[in-house]
DNA sequence: ATATTATATTGACAAATATCAATTTATTTT
DNA sequence: AAAATAAATTGATATTTGTCAATATAATAT
C-alpha cells in the first residue's frame, strides 16, 4: 500500500513542472498549503479510472503507466509518465471522475494538487491557464497520433512505435532496461501478448533489435523507422 | 468552392452555442466584430489538417464529418457536426495548426471567430475559461471511448455503435436518412467498405437493421446494443 | 538453494479482416 | 432518356491476428 510521507508534505517536488512557470509566489504559496506527496511500491495505483477525481497529481520520482481500461480486460497504454510530470484528467470540469488509470512501474513518487485549488488558480491567472489549454492540447494531438497509429498500423509498424516511442521519448537511449512486461507493450500496441512477442523475434532474428527479458537494444532505428511508415 | 455571404457577416448564428452564455454584451460584440460566416456545399472543407490554424469555427446550418487523414489514406471520422456545434483545434496554444479535417456532407454554413479574438477573451473571462476547459474535456472523454472502441472490438460491435451513435447522437431517430457514404461508415469504425457492407447485411439477414441506399432503420437498438458489449 | 508462482515463449490452429476482381446499382452529365 | 461516372455489393481468396495449450524461463517466497 502507498504511505504517505511523514508531514505530507512534498520535499522532493518544488512544482517544478514547466505549467507552474507562470504561476506568482503567492499562488505557488496557495497550491503549497494544499500539497502534498506520496509514496508508491511499483505497481500500485496513482489514478483509478472510475474513481473521484479530487487531485491533480504530478509524478516527482519513478516511473508510471497511464492506460484505458476496455470493457473486455483489454487496456490500452497512452504513454509513460516520467518525472516531472503532470497528470489530469479529462473528468476536469465534466464529470470530477478519472478515466485513465495511471499505475507506477517502479517505486515512485508522486505529488497531489487539491483540484478546487487548482481551479482557482486557474481562473486568477490567465496565463496559466493559456498554458494549461496547451498541456490538454498537447495530450490530444497525442491521443490522435495514438488513434491513427492503432487503426491504421499493422502488428509490425505498431511494434515497431512503440519501441521507438520507448528508445525516444522515455529512455532517451537506444538501449535501455524497462519494467514493462511483454503484457504492457502489447497493451501499447493493442496486440496481444503473443502476437508482441513474435513480432519482437521476428525485429531480433533480422538484427534490427535484441533483447533480454527486461531490456532492449534498438540496433537498426532507421529501419524500425521504416518499418513504422510502411506499416 | 465556398463563397462568402454577402457582407461576411452571420445572420444565422447569434453565437448560440452553449459555452457563450457565459459572455458579457462587451465580449459578445468584441467577438462578434470579427465574426463572418461562410457557405459550403457538400463535400467541401471547413478545416483542412495540417493547414493553419486561425479561426475558430460554429457550424450553424448544416452538417459535417471531423475526421483524422492517416497516412496510408485511412481515414477514422472521429465524430459528425450538428447546429450549433463548435470547432477548435487542439493545435490552438500548440503550433496553430488543424489536426484533424472537417468537410460537409451537406451544405453547410459555418461561422468563424479569430483565435487571437477568442484567446483575448479565455483570457479576460474565467468562467468562459473553464467552460472551455470543459469542452475540450469532454472532447478526450468521447476520444477516449473512441480508441477503447476501435481497438477492443471486433467488426459487428464497432458497427453496432457506429449505428447508434447515428442513431442517438446525431439524427436522433431510430430511422433515419443521410449523407454518409459506406466508405464514411468504414471510416467511422476503421473497417474497409467491403467488410463494413457485409456486417450491415448481416445484421439485415438478422433482421436487426434495414436500409437503403442511403437511409437507415434501426429496427433493434436491444440487440444493436447486446452486439456492442460483447463484442 | 528449493519450491512456487508468474511471466515469457513456441507451435498449431482458428477466427477476423483485408484484398482484389467482377458485377450491379445508383448518381450525374450530356 | 442514354451515356458516363461513381458507389455499392458480392465472391473467392490471402493476410493478419487471436486463441489455446504446452513448455520454458525468470522472479519470488519458503
Amino acid at each position: 500500500m502507498a504511505k504517505f510521507s511523514k508531514d505530507s508534505t512534498c520535499y522532493a517536488c518544488n512544482l517544478k513542472h514547466n505549467l507552474f512557470r507562470f504561476l506568482t509566489d503567492d499562488e505557488l504559496k496557495y497550491i503549497n498549503k494544499s500539497r502534498y506527496e506520496v509514496h508508491y511500491k511499483k505497481g500500485e495505483n496513482i489514478f483509478k479510472q472510475g474513481d473521484a477525481f479530487t487531485h491533480i497529481a504530478c509524478l516527482t520520482y519513478g516511473m508510471a503507466k497511464v492506460y484505458l481500461e476496455g470493457e473486455n480486460d483489454k487496456n490500452v497504454i497512452l504513454r509513460l509518465l516520467r518525472p516531472v510530470e503532470l497528470i489530469g484528467s479529462p473528468g476536469f470540469q465534466v464529470d470530477s471522475r478519472h478515466h485513465f488509470s495511471v499505475v507506477t512501474i517502479q517505486d515512485s513518487r508522486a505529488c497531489f494538487i487539491d483540484a478546487n485549488v487548482f481551479e482557482q488558480v486557474l481562473k486568477s491567472n490567465s496565463p496559466f491557464n493559456l498554458e494549461f489549454i496547451k498541456y490538454i492540447n498537447s495530450a490530444t494531438i497525442r491521443l490522435f497520433n495514438k488513434l491513427t497509429g492503432l487503426t491504421g498500423k499493422h502488428m509490425h509498424g505498431r511494434i515497431a512505435d512503440a519501441l521507438l516511442y520507448l528508445s525516444d521519448q522515455v529512455y532517451k537511449k537506444s538501449s535501455f532496461t524497462t519494467n514493462l512486461s511483454r503484457q504492457d507493450i502489447a497493451d501499447m500496441t493493442a496486440l496481444t501478448k503473443e502476437s508482441c512477442i513474435r513480432i519482437l523475434k521476428e525485429f531480433k532474428d533480422e538484427g534490427i533489435i535484441e533483447y533480454g527479458s527486461n531490456s532492449f537494444n534498438l540496433l537498426d532505428k532507421e529501419k524500425l523507422e521504416m518499418i513504422s511508415r510502411v506499416s
